[in-house]
DNA sequence: TTGACATAATTAGGAAGCTAACTATAATGA
DNA sequence: TCATTATAGTTAGCTTCCTAATTATGTCAA
């Protein structure tokens, strides 16, 4: 399933809102508006975590690789295993493989115990990659979060662990309500 | 710009957030998780509005779309204001214009006034299909929310408002810090 | 008036995701 | 044992986004 987010420049104004609500009264204003200001900011952060990874030659599939292989102690994993964790098909994984391996940011080292299976390694020049990006990236994340003190953060993470929470709601039930909706 | 969020099923663990922060001592462990679970949580949530809408035989975009035109008072809007407001080349606007007129959701009328113009208008079709589809959104963001106090909603959204406000920080800085990093 | 520039929409071609089908290898069980 | 089924990775073809170029029209100033 590919995952696009639209960037939702024009938030809906309180008044567009309200007409909204006289034309459908389930729509509860509040939810809908944490819930677009979350996709909102999360695609803007997305789009400048883009936009400084390309100063660094990287795209954000490719990144997301190379980190989940410095998480492994031995900085190996399979590509099975990094597609599930990256939440991508393993076709996809397959292609953003290829783009590392090419630039020899990675190796792919054919395993002797299972010739199904293939070993990805980070190599040497993926870690000096990686210890370029790295310090750019968390100071950015730094900076762009400095204004919220130590306590809100507390509170958001509590925040959106309710609404990861509550997502398993979001398939089972509505569809009954929507049917009552529709009687 | 493409935006596309991927998934990120698998968040460091405190024990691997060490390990990063040992190798790149400018990492803010706290900034860095609420990043991540901010970036989670979207994805999830988009990815859950795609299944929601796709049993109704619609695209994201396409229905933000729809959406739009709605908010406006004679349900009528030209491509080049649709694509800025949904953050889309004005190229895509045409394909998702090309989609949903195909479906006699939006009819194209070209403009007296200015003939370059084309003034896109909702269809009874289109307003129809949103009067399916918007009950079904709305319980299902309520349903997934309906855990969060209204309190806690405030929170979250002043919480957002500041990372927002934060976001110039991320381009205007981090280079010059990158640089005294690399020295 | 008319030449230069700006704007609206589209078309053409490329990137990166997806599903489905394919190849090779491993595991299972009658 | 060996036919069936499962698994790892890749390939092929589709989608929807993008940028850049194109076409048509409008605006403005010499």
């Amino acid at each position: 399933m590919k995952l696009i987010m639209l960037q939702l420049r024009d938030l809906p104004t309180p008044e567009i809102l309200q007409k909204f609500v006289q034309r459908y009264p389930e729509a509860d204003v509040t939810a809908i508006s944490s819930f677009l200001m979350l996709l909102r900011v999360a695609t803007d952060l997305s789009l400048a975590l883009d936009a400084c990874l390309s100063k660094h030659g990287l795209l954000q599939g490719r990144w997301w690789v190379l980190i989940l292989l410095m998480r492994e102690d031995n900085l190996t994993s399979t590509p099975s295993v990094l597609a599930e964790k990256l939440g991508v098909s393993r076709a996809t994984m397959t292609g953003l493989l290829d783009g590392l391996e090419q630039g020899g940011l990675v190796k792919r080292v054919f395993s002797q115990a299972d010739r199904r299976s293939v070993q990805v390694q980070l190599s040497a020049v993926g870690q000096s990659k990686l210890d370029t990006v790295m310090p750019d990236y968390y100071a950015r994340v730094r900076l762009c979060m400095q204004q919220l003190p130590q306590q809100q953060h507390a509170e958001l993470q509590k925040i959106l662990g309710v609404i990861v929470q509550g997502m398993p709601a979001w398939d089972a039930q509505a569809g009954s309500l929507t049917i009552k909706q529709e009687l």
